[in-house]
RNA sequence: GGGGGGAUUCCCGAGCGGUCAAAGGGAUCAGACUGUAAAUCUGACGGCUCAGCCUUCGAAGGUUCGAAUCCUUCUCCCCCCA
């Protein structure tokens, strides 16, 4: 165990947001292990890069000789946290939140150790809430909540304030679930902090409450920074929207393409984030960077150590040979068998039938042009090429001389949109 | 309860009987430059069987040779006075 250089370090990468009483904790953390939890509800079939950070910092704290919870909100993910949220959620069927559940699980099991000392627990605050009476519920919970304190959390004002949203009875009752999950962590794990979000404050502090009053315990709260651009676009979205850790919704190469595009603003503050290398290991990568003319290396480690944290390594050297050969314009060099791994790897690839040899057609077919209009502005403004000879006309059809191998050809929109045609 | 303003293509926002697929800005996409950057400049930006046609200006009707623009009703937002 480290004491407290945990806190350092976390400060030292912009980790923390805010906490209660730091001193006791900081003190605490460095004198014995700490359980810790925190939540993740089942809002989709897969977490994606929000989820990451703090999936990250609950090993974080494992490697540091703590115990890690993490919470999979089957209850509370049948009800919707509505904090800081502009509109009530629509409510998901039991058995689609089930299945959620299990997939997130799933998910965030690889990131953590389940063996040893910090081995780390799953919990599911369905297993206490699912057969909850409503009348214990209320008198045992419900009781040491002020509806007045509730109503003034700001995570809840854009809906209290506006009557032509509103908030419903169901998510208003949100935070005295997860307000109950610390408690029953406390009881259960003697779990004495919770980490999340900084949107997740509120439901925090109530948990705190609630702890003290029902199990007379102190406990913590940390909440780790949203994560922002310098740029003031969302942090984490792309043309076809979220990315998801799940390599069926992002491939592990759009994966490493969306940390490689990452803005020199930003680079640094993500590796801090997103990676365990040390402070001082990325402060000189980045005067490494900053000394030498051109390309920076920072974009390339922050792809490598941030796909192998989540795909592996191996998804890594396939995501590094897909962007070689797209990248590099060098396709004389590829081999049939090459072809048949890029599109194992994850390429984004389409098969279409021998006979559909328009390039119009094909376009839209590989989603590299939303609309046939689409595809016919592109090849008029030279954005598309064909195994990356450019000039086609719109009339173009395709040759047999283009079907390399007799089966793949490989389309260019633009600067970096590819998609490679399997011919059938 | 009374009075007034408004709803326009992804967003903001002009248009107020024909020349309107609809100014301008933002976002986005493409081209040049570059580092698969940023900044900058240029262009595109409803759809299609694309020099033509079709569908759009809150909804439904109506007037007119012709409507985003005028009339009627409806729905929803905002402001002011009680």
């Amino acid at each position: 165990m480290h004491p407290s250089t945990l806190i350092q370090d976390m400060q030292a990468r912009g980790l923390i947001a805010q906490v209660t009483d730091a001193t006791a904790l900081d003190e605490i953390l460095g004198k014995e292990q700490v359980t810790l939890y925190c939540g993740f509800d089942p809002t989709a079939d897969s977490l994606h890069l929000g989820h990451l950070v703090p999936v990250l910092v609950l090993k974080r704290f494992q490697m540091a000789g703590h115990k890690p919870i993490a919470l999979v909100g089957g209850a509370t993910g049948m009800i919707g946290d509505p904090s800081f949220k502009a509109n009530e959620r629509k409510l998901n069927t039991p058995d689609i939140v089930a299945d959620w559940v299990g997939k997130i699980r799933k998910q965030v099991e690889p990131f953590l150790s389940f063996e040893g000392e910090s081995a780390a627990i799953m919990a599911n605050n369905h297993d206490w809430f699912g057969q909850m009476n409503v009348l214990d519920f209320l008198r045992d919970i419900g009781k040491h909540f002020s509806v007045n304190a509730m109503i003034k959390k700001e995570s809840v004002q854009q809906r209290i304030n506006r009557d032509d949203v509103g908030i419903s009875f169901t998510e208003f009752t949100y935070s005295l679930l997860q307000g109950y999950d610390f408690v029953e962590l406390n009881r259960q794990h003697g779990c004495r902090l919770q980490i999340g979000g900084s949107d997740q404050w509120g439901n925090i502090t109530a948990g705190i409450d609630l702890t003290r009053r029902m199990n007379q315990q102190q406990v913590f709260g940390l909440t780790l920074p949203l994560v922002t651009k310098s740029d003031g676009t969302k942090f984490g979205k792309t043309e076809g929207g979220a990315v998801w850790l799940d390599p069926k919704k992002t491939s592990p190469y759009a994966f490493y393409q969306f940390w490689l595009n990452t803005a020199d603003a930003d680079v640094y503050k993500f590796l801090r984030f997103f990676t365990f290398m040390s402070a001082a290991e990325i402060d000189a990568i980045e005067a490494a960077d900053k000394a030498r003319e051109g390309k920076p290396e920072g974009q390339r480690i922050l792809a490598e150590q941030v796909t192998a944290l989540v795909h592996g390594q191996a998804a890594v050297t396939a995501a590094q040979r897909i962007s070689q050969c797209l990248f590099s314009e060098n396709l004389d060099s590829l081999t049939e068998d090459d072809f048949a791994q890029l599109a194992q790897d994850g390429m984004p690839s389409v098969q279409i039938d021998r006979s559909q040899n328009n390039l119009i057609e094909a376009l839209f077919a590989g989603a590299l042009a939303k609309s046939k209009s689409e595809a016919r502005t592109f090849i008029q403004s030279g954005a598309v090429s064909i195994n990356g000879v450019k000039g086609a006309s719109l009339e173009h059809v395709f040759s047999d001389a283009e079907r390399l191998f007799g089966q793949y050809t490989l389309l260019k929109r633009g600067k970096k949109h590819y998609c490679l045609v399997r011919w059938h």
